[in-house]
DNA sequence: GTCTATACCACGATAGAC
DNA sequence: GTCTATCGTGGTATAGAC
């Protein structure tokens, strides 16, 4: 954040270092233990600073929090789009493939994760669980965060896959971001339930990824449901016919 | 908890009874707020009961909340298991067909979903939001409470899908319920990102898992990654190729 | 402008009276 | 089995020092 000058508004001791201190410190804490499980009082100790600052410098614990997800998620997102329109540009009015278009969405995750100098994997985890926090503030600020970049990919998916409604992949495109949350924000003891060893590829954030790109590709691209199949005769009817409908 | 015969162990007044207040009053207060987000005051106040009888009955907060899930997850887990054996008998020892291996993954959630006496569609919520929630105590409950049914399924995709490695399938598995919990766990704030409107199918949980199963199946039937390395390699793979990751 | 000390009320938990 | 009183900790607000 501070670059070689010290900006005019900050005092001699440097005024926003404190700022950028508590911060750090919030986001550390904040992937490590969660939102409502970190205390202020923890956070400022860990900074060096004084409980009230938060109150100064934030406004409250809520917009602390916003400050720490908005510092990575938005250029990641804008790094998403920007893949996006790269690989429309090189297309040339042509659709942009399906598959490529679900690699500029997760390739920019993967970037990050692999840099730990912005909170790597573990700030991931701290967005995808964010994601399914039932808290209001939250939830507003991600639907501000993440509306542009799913309107652009969505533009790009219907595109590609002209055949598929466009309700459905409303749909579709939810499941995608909830299975990618949902996987970021996966912990250990998740993983036991499937007998995913750390030792394998548990601690690889980017085999992770790539294992999870044709799965999320393949959901995209499945046959339409039957929705017109009367529910609950399990025994007898077949249970998810393909075939389009509508 | 009540049959027409008052438990000997109960008072007069039937002391149970507050007990199954407490967890009712929980249950409704937890699915709307969250866990952390509700107090223990504004359950007893609902309940009329104690501040102090939570302690008593459930001996803390955090026990009270597994209590919640407990008592609807539990049934709904085992009419999972139950389904999946239903399956597999007609088949006659042969694998079931993963579809349908899927729809007994879904089915029983549908139900829940339907029965509003039984916390509904809200309860699925508070169990998606569980499956993301950082707190060691609910990852821990979790783990147990989803261990047998996870591995009976698993067991269950590998039969029905013998050219799948076996460490994908986990790894798909994982994505599976992440997709199925958060999209349990979604609101009605996170799906404008994606612009469903509730007078669509937004407020339809039924046509909301109807139009999960086909995704879900398409991203575990799903060709394979390429992961730089042949797929069948992958079990005592003892490299991890690309990139510095931990 | 920046930072500190301090007071305030709500929270989960618990001991002890009834 | 139930209730009151109380403890330590949480987020927040503010007056005033630098």
């Amino acid at each position: 954040m501070r670059g070689a000058v010290v900006s005019i508004s900050e005092g001699r001791n440097g005024a926003a270092a404190t700022k950028a201190r508590i911060l750090d410190a919030a986001e550390a804490l904040f992937m490590e233990h969660g939102f409502e499980a970190t205390s202020l009082r923890a956070i400022t100790a860990a900074a060096g600073a004084n409980l009230a600052a938060v109150n100064y410098h934030f406004g409250s614990k809520e917009e602390l929090f916003e400050a720490v997800l908005k510092r990575r998620l938005d250029p990641m997102n804008q790094r998403r789009v920007a893949l996006l329109t790269q690989l429309e540009h090189d297309a040339a009015g042509r659709p942009v493939p399906a598959d490529r278009v679900v690699s500029a969405m997760i390739m920019p995750a993967l970037e990050l994760a692999r840099d730990p100098a912005r909170g790597g994997a573990n700030f991931l985890r701290l967005l995808g669980r964010a994601y399914a926090d039932p808290a209001p503030f939250i939830r507003r600020f991600l639907s501000v965060h993440y509306a542009e970049m799913i309107a652009r990919f969505k533009e790009a998916f219907a595109r590609a896959l002209p055949n598929l409604p466009r309700r459905e992949l409303s749909w579709r495109l939810h499941f995608i971001m909830g299975a990618l949350s949902y996987t970021l924000a996966g912990t250990d003891a998740l993983k036991l339930i499937h007998e995913i060893a750390p030792s394998d590829d548990g601690g690889n954030d980017e085999l992770l990824l790539r294992r999870l790109a044709p799965f999320l590709l393949g959901g995209l691209t499945a046959p339409l449901a039957d929705l017109d199949e009367a529910p609950g005769d399990l025994d007898g009817a077949p249970g998810i016919p393909p075939g389009p409908s509508r």
